[in-house]
RNA sequence: GCGGGUAUAGCUUAGUGGUAAAGCCCUAGCCUUCCAAGCUAGUUAUGUGGGUUCGAUUCCCACUACCCGCUCCA
């Protein structure tokens, strides 16, 4: 990405936010208090809108399908369910900083190295009367001048310098000794600079449960969920054992998730709190390189149905080696953000490791027994696992346009809009009065607010020139706008009477439609 | 976590070591027969905490949050 292609993309991204804010979609979190990192809260349109979203996700993959069954699993979770999972042993990466450079690597992925240390304690400046007192070691590999550790550990205690100006080559070293070492990752295979401790960071939010709980009697602790997949497979034999399944089916859950990010970044990319909407699907283990296709292939129909075009989403086979050791086969679905083409969903077979990980723990018996073939084994299981709030970022990012429209005068002028599908808007339609101060029309449109109202969201305004009250409801997507004007009241005679003037918010096109007619027409485009 | 940047009203931006300005938005009223019209009135801001100072929104420090680049993303 250019440069300038980099700057208008965060010009972009800055109307989005703006918009968000400005129309209550997206809030900071505790914004009073200053924020809280890494958290947002829908305002009342994100709320409908996320609410459209998980709607229309279950409906799809749960009310509409007779092998997929819903569920809603717990957040609070039993700390063995975890330490099965492997998140609590493997959820977590040790890192180090690099005390020269500051960089930050895996220590678990640092090759080991074997050569020289050479230790130092200090450095001392004569002319201006300055040390320092700091342990601090180089290793250097077999063959290299020894000279590269003295320049290397100079530049390290300069980074202490009050004055700037002093080089780095006046100071003098304290307490050089040396030591041969084997196999060592302490050391930056970049620089051979001594690195910080490890550090575990463990991505889990963890707490304590119970009255008289103690921070410190392991028994107590318990986490917020990682992911809402463990809750389904925790609860796999009470379903299927309660349901009357057969291979294949799934299920599915819309629930909120946490990790403790290191690091989160881009709105609400990147969250430490956010809601999934997972299924997993279980199947015989022949089915499940097939089935991970077919899933991939009903996901992007899926993003398709919400407004977000296959051509902006893009499909990342994991190759071999980077996907999960248990997983035979990963796509990822990612979309094109204005920050960058990031992740929306995972679809991952992933084989029967998560049952069989359970069964090893808990000591219950998870297989699943077949009536047809009467065979018993465990279950391999197909993951789509889709990101809401993401998939909320990329509709919002999808969906948003200033357009230039000419008016009758030939004046240019921007309308914002945003484009959401008819299914997910907050808002499905704006009833309006022509006039305010006309009560025969304001009566009219409160009739028909109060007939929409049971099956769908409508909003009613009646502030303003209409003109405005259309670009209103264009910047919050909603498509469509009833106009109640003199022919519904009967002035041009009756063939106009009892219809209204339905605007269309894209092509701005207007059409009259009988008031009886409504109620079916919009509903008919939000199936 | 590192480096850089930013923080003034709901939004976008002025400005100042001594009463903080404007446009848009919003609210109320008037007016208005289909795409942000007009008139009148009105609400709302210097992120938080310290320091320097008679006095700080302005200068300094710390914190918090956001943005950009690294890093990370099981």
């Amino acid at each position: 990405m250019s440069d300038s292609a980099s700057e208008k993309n965060s010009v972009l991204m800055e109307k989005i936010v703006s918009l968000c804010k400005r129309r209550g979609f997206i809030f900071q979190s505790a914004e009073i208090y200053g924020g809280l990192n890494g958290c947002w809260d829908y305002g009342p349109l994100g709320a409908e809108l996320k609410r459209n979203l998980k709607d229309y996700w279950w409906r799809k993959n749960v009310q509409e399908r007779d092998d997929i069954l819903g569920m809603d699993g717990s957040i609070l979770t039993h700390q063995d369910v975890l330490k099965a999972s492997g998140h609590v042993g493997g959820f977590s990466d040790p890192m180090c900083d690099c005390l020269l450079s500051n960089a930050r690597l895996r220590a678990d992925q640092i090759e080991p190295q074997s050569g020289t240390v050479y230790h130092y304690s200090g450095a001392s400046h004569a002319e201006s009367d300055w040390s320092v007192e700091r342990e601090y070691a180089v290793l250097i590999g077999e063959g290299q001048d020894e000279n590269k550790a003295r320049k290397t550990a100079r530049l390290f205690f300069s980074k202490f310098l009050k004055d700037k100006q002093i080089s780095p080559k006046k100071l003098e070293l304290a307490g050089e000794r040396t030591e041969a070492v084997e196999d060592t990752t302490r050391f930056n295979p970049a620089n051979g600079s001594l690195l910080t401790e490890p550090r575990e960071f463990n991505l889990m939010f963890k707490t304590n449960m119970g009255a008289s709980s103690d921070e410190n009697d392991e028994s107590t602790v318990a986490y917020l969920r990682p992911e809402t997949a463990q809750t389904i497979f925790v609860q796999f034999k009470n379903v299927a054992e309660t349901n009357r399944v057969k291979l294949p089916f799934g299920i599915a859950q819309i629930g909120k998730s946490f990790r403790n990010e290191i690091n989160p970044r881009n709105y609400t990319f990147r969250s430490r709190e956010f809601e999934q909407m997972e299924i997993e699907f279980f199947c015989r283990p022949e089915e499940g390189l097939a089935l991970t296709d077919e899933w991939l292939e009903r996901r992007l129909v899926f993003y398709e149905e919400i407004g977000i075009p296959r051509e902006h989403l893009h499909i990342l086979d994991i190759p071999d080696g980077e996907r999960a050791h248990y997983s035979k086969k990963t796509y990822d679905i990612e979309y094109e953000f204005p920050f960058g083409i990031q992740e929306l969903e995972g679809v991952a077979y992933r084989g029967d490791y998560d049952l069989s990980k359970h069964i090893e723990h808990s000591g219950k018996p998870l297989e699943f027994f077949d009536d047809e073939t009467k065979e018993k084994f465990v279950p391999h299981v197909v993951e789509p696992s889709a990101g809401c709030d993401r998939t909320i970022l990329a509709v919002i990012c999808e969906a948003f346009e200033e357009e230039t429209v000419t008016d009758e005068k030939g004046k240019e002028e921007t309308r914002t809009v945003m484009h959401f599908s008819p299914r997910i808007a907050p808002v499905k339609a704006g009833i309006f009065p022509l006039l305010k101060n006309k009560p025969e029309l304001v009566e009219k449109a409160r009739e028909i607010q109060a007939q929409l109202a049971p099956f769908m969201n409508v909003f009613y305004d009646e502030a303003g020139a209409i003109g405005r009250r259309y670009r209103r409801q264009d910047e919050i997507g909603t498509p469509y706008c009833v106009t109640v004007d003199f022919e519904t009241l009967g002035e041009s005679g009756d063939d106009l009477k009892d219809t209204v003037t339905l605007r269309e918010r894209d092509s701005m096109k207007q059409e009259r439609i009988a008031i009886a007619d409504l109620r079916s027409f919009l509903l008919d485009k939000m199936v």
